[in-house]
RNA sequence: GGGUCGGUGGCGGAAUGGCAGACGCAGCGGACUUAAAAUCCGCCGGGUUGAAACCCGUGUGGGUUCGAAUCCCACCCGACCUACCA
C-alpha cells in the first residue's frame, strides 16, 4: 500500500470491502428510528451520465449523515426498466427490449457502485422484472374492483412519433408537444384505460399542506388541479335539450349574450340547423385537425360559427344565439360556456369580431380606469373587475368585489331558490389515461369478451407475461396485437373465445408504487396472487413506511409526483397502506449545466461524461465537486478547473493526517495555546457541519471542512509532533480523527482510508468502518470564543474595533467605545444623541 | 397574460437586520527546481495612496431603521413553470 493517495486503489478496495462486510445490506431494528430515504430511480437508459450523479451523491451524503446521526438508514435503488427507449432500440437494431435493457442494468448497476454510495442492493427492484409488474397487474385490478379503472371511448392525445396515446400531464407546452420526443400531439377517439385521479381532486389539493415539500412543487400541483368555485346552470335550447354550463361568474348570468359551444360537444349535430351545417361541419373539423398545424402565439383570433339554434337564458328567458368556437374547449367545465361579452375579454373579443351583442350588467365604480362607462357602447374592453350589480332582476345593487364575494353568493343563492342551478367547484385535473400502444411495458390484465364483456384477469393468473417473440412493427397498434398466442385466450368467465387487451400500461404506472417494492422487491414471488394479498412482508411495511425524505428534480412536478399521491391515496382506501402521503419531505435538486451555462445535450456537445472525471480525480473529488458548486437546489454549470480545488482538497488532508511531521519545533505555552485555539476551532466546525448536512447546505459544509483543514496545516508543526501523552498531542489526534468523522458523509473512500490508517492496532488489523461511527457531538463551552471583536460605529459606520471578553456588560462596551481615540476624533464635540449597544456585537454611536 | 424563484468581485458562491465578498477557481508576485509540472508562502472589488486613513460599492429608484445585500413599495433584467380554464 502506498503512501501516496491514489483514489483508484482506495476507491475499489473499500468498495469492495463494504461490500463483504455488509455495510449496507438492510435490517428492521425496531430499537433504532428508522429513515427512510429515497432517490428517484434512473431510467435503465444505458450509461449514468453527470447529472445522476448530481442527484444521487448529495442524496447518499445526506443518507449517510442520518446514519451516523442515529437512525437506521434505509436508501434502496432500483431501475425504470419499462418504457419506449428499449423498444425504439429493438425495432432499430433488433434486439429484444429486455435484452437491451438488462444490459443496460448491469452497465449502470456497475457506474452507480462507483459513486460509493450506501445502496441498499438487497432490496434492488427492476420493474420489468415479471414478479414486479405482475402486483403492477395486481395494482390494476384492485383499482378496476374499487371503481377507480374504467375504459372509455373519447377523444386522446396521440404522439405520432412515439406512436401511442399520451396522459393529459405528458402533453407539453403551448404547442401541446409531446414530453419525451417534443412532436407536437395531435387528436385521436380511441378506447383507452384511464384511472380515476379526478375523484381525489380535493384531498390532493388539501393535504399539500400537510408535507413538507417545496413551495414550487406545491404552486405546480395546485395549478394543475385547478380547482374554481362557481355555479352549474342549464340552460336549454328551442328543442328542449338542457345544456350544462360552469360559470365563476354567476353574478354576470343576466349578462350573457350568446353560448359557445366545444366543437367536439355531442349537443353540436343536433342544434345545428339545415342552414348551417356545412358551415359548423367546416368548422368543426378545422377543430380537429387544429393540433396538427404548429399553431404560432400571435394567431389568437377567435375562430367559430354560429349553428343556427337558439337557447334560453333561464334566468331572464332571453333568447341567445349559440355558437361554436374552438375558444371553449371540452376537456374543462362541460365543454359549453355562457358568453358575458361585457365582462369577460375572450366573449368580448368574440363578440366583436363577429358583431354580437353585448350587454353590461356590473356598473363600473367611477373612480375606476372604466367609470366613465354607462353603457356597453362605452366599452372599449370587458370590464372584469368590481362595480355594482345592474341589469340584472333579482340581484340588482349588489356590490361586485375584487375577489369573489357577494355578488356571486347572491347570484348562486337565486339559482339555487328557483332551481336554475346551484353552486360547484370545477376542476382542472383530468382523469388518468394510461393505455399506451407499445409492446415494452406492463400488460393490462384484462380480456374482451363478445358474451362477457369486459372481464378481469384472475388474480391467481397473474402476472400476465410479455411474450419473448413479439414482433416489433411501429404501426401505431400494441405490437401485442400481432402476437396471436398472445391476443387469443379464453375468456376467464365462459370460457368462450376471447382476446386479451394488447395495450400496455404507462411507465408512470410501475414508478406510482415502487416506494412499496423497494421494502420487500418480488414479494410473494412465484406464488399466485389473490385480491386480499398485501404487495409487501407487513412488518417490513410497517417498520419503513412511508418515505421520510425523497430527493428528485422538479420535472415531476405534475406527473410522478401526482400520480404517487394519488396511488396511495387510493391504495389507503383500499385498505393496503395506513398513511395518506407517500413521501412526507420532498427535496428538489437543481440541474447540473454544461461548462457553457447551457442545458446538457449531445447536439450542442457540451456533455460532461463523469465517469472520465471519475478515472482522472477519483469519485470522491467529483462527490465533493459537485456538492461544493453551490447551493445544491441551485444547480449550475459544470466547472471543469474549478474541480481541482476539491481535489487539492483531498490531498492536503491526505497529508495532514498521514504524513509525519517533522520533528517538534515548540513546545510549552506555544503548544498549549495552540491547543486550545484548535479545539475551539474543532467544536466551532462540528456545529456548522452539523447543521450544514441537516439542511442540505454541502457547499457550505465543504467550505468549514476546508477552512478547518487549512487551520490544522496552519498548526501541524506544533502540535502533531507534540509528545505523546500531552495534552496537546490529545487535542491533535481527536481533530483529525473527528474531521474524518465529519468527511465522512461526502468523501467516503478517502475518509475510510485515512480512518484506518489512523486506527489501525500494532498487529495491523482494520478497526470499525467510519461509516459505522457516531456523529460527532460539539462541546459549546469549547467552541466559545475567549476574546470576542465589538465593532464601534459612529452614525452607522465603522470608526473602531474593540477586544473584549464574550458576554461584557452593556455598560462596559459604551464606556469602552466612547473612550476610543478614534471615535473622538469622529465625534468632534458634537451631541452624543443616542448610543445603541447589541452585545457581542456592536456599539453604535449616533450624533448630531 | 398569470405564477414561482433569482440578480453580490474576472468566475462559482458566502453573509438573511449589525465588519460585504467566507470557501474555492482563475490571475499576479515570491520560494523550491538546470527547467517545467506539482507543492508551499503572499497579494487579489473600485478610487486614492509610498503607506495608512478616507471615499465609493450587493440590478435601478424610493421608503422603514441608530444601522439594509438582507425588510417594504415601484421598476428593470434573467431562469423555470403555466397558459383561450369559462
Amino acid at each position: 500500500m502506498s503512501d501516496r493517495y491514489i483514489h483508484k486503489e482506495i476507491e475499489t478496495k473499500w468498495q469492495k470491502s463494504w461490500d463483504e462486510q455488509g455495510l449496507y445490506t438492510t435490517t428492521e431494528d425496531p430499537d433504532r428510528p428508522k429513515w427512510y430515504a429515497l432517490t428517484m430511480l434512473p431510467y435503465t437508459s444505458g450509461d449514468l451520465h453527470t447529472g445522476h450523479w448530481y442527484a444521487m451523491t448529495p442524496s447518499d451524503a445526506a443518507a449517510r449523515f442520518r446514519r451516523m446521526s442515529g437512525h437506521n438508514v434505509f436508501f434502496p435503488i432500483g431501475f425504470d426498466a419499462f418504457g419506449l427507449p428499449a423498444e425504439n432500440a429493438a425495432i432499430k437494431s433488433n434486439v429484444h427490449p429486455q435484452e437491451w435493457t438488462y444490459t443496460n442494468v448491469e452497465r449502470m448497476q456497475g457506474q452507480l457502485r462507483r459513486m460509493g454510495a450506501m445502496w441498499a442492493w438487497d432490496r434492488e427492484a427492476i420493474s420489468c422484472d415479471p414478479e414486479y409488474y405482475k402486483w403492477s397487474q395486481w395494482f390494476f385490478l384492485r383499482l378496476y374492483d374499487s371503481g377507480l379503472a374504467y375504459r372509455e371511448f373519447a377523444p386522446v392525445d396521440w404522439c405520432p412519433s412515439c406512436n401511442t396515446t399520451l396522459a393529459r400531464e405528458q402533453v407539453w407546452g403551448e404547442d401541446r408537444h409531446c414530453e419525451r420526443c417534443d412532436t407536437p400531439v395531435i387528436k385521436k377517439d380511441l378506447n383507452q384505460w384511464k384511472f380515476r385521479i379526478t375523484n381525489y381532486s380535493e384531498e390532493l389539493l388539501a393535504d399539500l399542506d400537510n408535507i413538507d415539500w417545496p413551495e414550487p412543487v406545491k404552486v405546480m400541483q395546485t395549478n394543475w388541479i385547478g380547482r374554481s368555485e362557481g355555479a352549474q346552470v342549464t340552460f336549454t335550447t328551442e328543442t328542449g335539450a338542457p345544456i350544462e354550463i360552469f360559470t365563476t361568474r354567476p353574478d354576470t348570468l343576466w349578462g350573457a349574450t350568446f353560448m359557445v359551444l366545444a366543437p367536439e360537444h355531442p349537443l353540436v349535430d343536433e342544434i345545428t340547423t339545415d342552414d348551417r351545417r356545412d358551415a359548423v361541419a367546416q368548422c368543426v373539423d378545422q377543430a380537429s385537425r387544429l393540433d396538427e398545424i404548429a399553431r404560432t402565439a400571435e394567431d389568437k383570433e377567435k375562430t367559430g360559427v354560429f349553428t343556427g339554434g337558439y337557447a334560453i337564458n333561464p334566468v331572464n328567458n332571453e333568447r341567445i344565439p349559440v355558437w361554436i368556437a374552438d375558444y371553449v374547449l371540452m376537456g374543462y367545465g362541460t365543454g359549453a360556456i355562457m358568453a358575458v361579452p361585457g365582462h369577460d375579454e375572450r366573449d368580448f373579443e368574440f363578440a366583436k369580431t363577429h358583431d354580437l351583442p353585448i350587454q353590461l350588467v356590473v356598473q363600473p365604480p367611477p373612480d375606476s380606469e372604466a367609470g366613465h362607462v354607462r353603457t356597453a357602447g362605452d366599452l372599449e374592453s370587458a370590464w372584469p373587475g368590481p362595480g355594482t350589480v345592474i341589469n340584472s332582476g333579482p340581484i340588482n345593487g349588489t356590490p361586485v368585489g375584487k375577489e369573489k364575494g357577494e355578488s356571486v353568493k347572491a347570484a348562486i343563492a337565486w339559482l339555487e331558490q328557483n332551481g336554475k342551478g346551484e353552486g360547484a367547484v370545477n376542476f382542472r385535473l383530468r382523469d388518468w389515461l394510461i393505455s399506451r400502444q407499445r409492446m415494452w411495458g406492463t400488460p393490462i390484465p384484462m380480456i374482451h369478451c363478445d358474451s362477457c364483456g369486459t372481464v378481469p384477469v384472475p388474480y391467481a393468473d397473474l402476472p400476465v407475461r410479455l411474450p419473448d417473440d413479439a414482433q416489433f412493427k411501429p404501426t401505431g397498434e400494441s405490437p401485442l396485437n400481432y402476437h396471436e398466442a398472445f391476443r387469443y385466450v379464453n375468456c376467464p368467465s365462459c370460457s368462450g373465445d376471447a382476446e386479451r387487451e394488447t395495450d400496455t400500461m404507462d411507465t408512470f404506472m410501475c414508478s406510482s408504487w415502487y416506494q412499496y417494492a423497494y421494502v420487500d422487491p418480488y414479494h410473494k414471488a412465484g406464488e399466485p396472487l389473490a385480491a386480499g394479498d398485501t404487495p409487501w412482508d407487513s412488518a417490513r411495511g410497517q417498520y419503513w413506511l412511508p418515505v421520510d425524505q425523497y430527493t428528485g428534480g422538479i420535472e415531476h412536478a405534475t406527473m410522478h409526483l401526482l400520480y404517487t399521491r394519488f396511488f396511495t391515496k387510493a391504495l389507503r382506501d383500499m385498505g393496503v397502506v395506513d398513511f395518506d402521503e407517500p413521501m412526507l419531505r420532498l427535496f428538489n435538486q437543481g440541474i447540473i449545466l454544461g461548462p457553457d451555462g447551457e442545458r446538457m445535450s449531445k447536439s450542442r456537445g457540451n456533455v460532461v461524461n463523469p465517469d472520465e472525471y471519475v478515472d482522472k480525480y477519483g469519485a470522491d473529488t467529483v462527490r465533493g465537486y459537485l456538492m461544493f458548486i453551490g447551493p445544491w437546489e441551485h444547480g449550475g454549470p459544470w466547472d471543469p478547473s474549478a474541480i481541482e480545488g476539491v481535489s487539492r482538497f483531498l490531498y492536503r488532508v491526505w497529508s495532514v493526517v498521514n504524513d509525519e511531521p517533522h520533528a517538534g519545533t515548540a513546545g510549552g505555552a506555544a503548544a498549549n495555546d495552540a491547543a486550545r485555539g484548535l479545539e475551539r476551532k474543532l467544536h466551532q466546525t462540528i456545529l456548522k457541519v452539523s447543521e450544514d448536512m441537516a439542511g442540505f447546505r454541502f457547499n457550505t459544509a465543504i467550505a468549514a471542512l476546508m477552512e478547518f483543514n487549512n487551520h490544522l496545516v496552519s498548526v501541524k508543526q506544533t502540535l502533531g509532533a507534540a509528545e505523546a501523552g500531552t495534552a496537546a498531542a490529545a487535542i491533535w489526534r481527536e481533530s483529525i480523527r473527528t474531521l474524518l468523522l465529519m468527511m465522512a458523509p461526502i468523501f467516503p473512500h478517502v475518509s475510510e482510508e485515512l480512518w484506518q490508517r489512523l486506527g489501525r492496532g500494532n498487529n495491523g488489523s482494520d478497526v470499525a468502518s467510519v461509516h459505522l461511527q457516531a456523529w460527532p457531538q460539539a462541546d459549546p463551552e469549547k467552541a466559545r470564543e475567549d476574546e470576542i471583536t465589538i465593532v464601534v460605529q459612529v452614525n452607522g459606520r465603522v470608526r473602531d474595533k474593540l477586544s473584549v471578553a464574550p458576554s461584557t456588560a452593556e455598560d462596559k462596551l459604551e464606556k469602552l467605545a466612547l473612550a476610543s481615540n478614534n471615535v473622538k476624533r469622529w465625534m468632534d464635540g458634537k451631541q452624543v444623541r443616542k448610543i445603541v449597544v447589541v452585545p457581542d456585537k456592536l456599539v453604535n454611536i449616533v450624533i448630531g
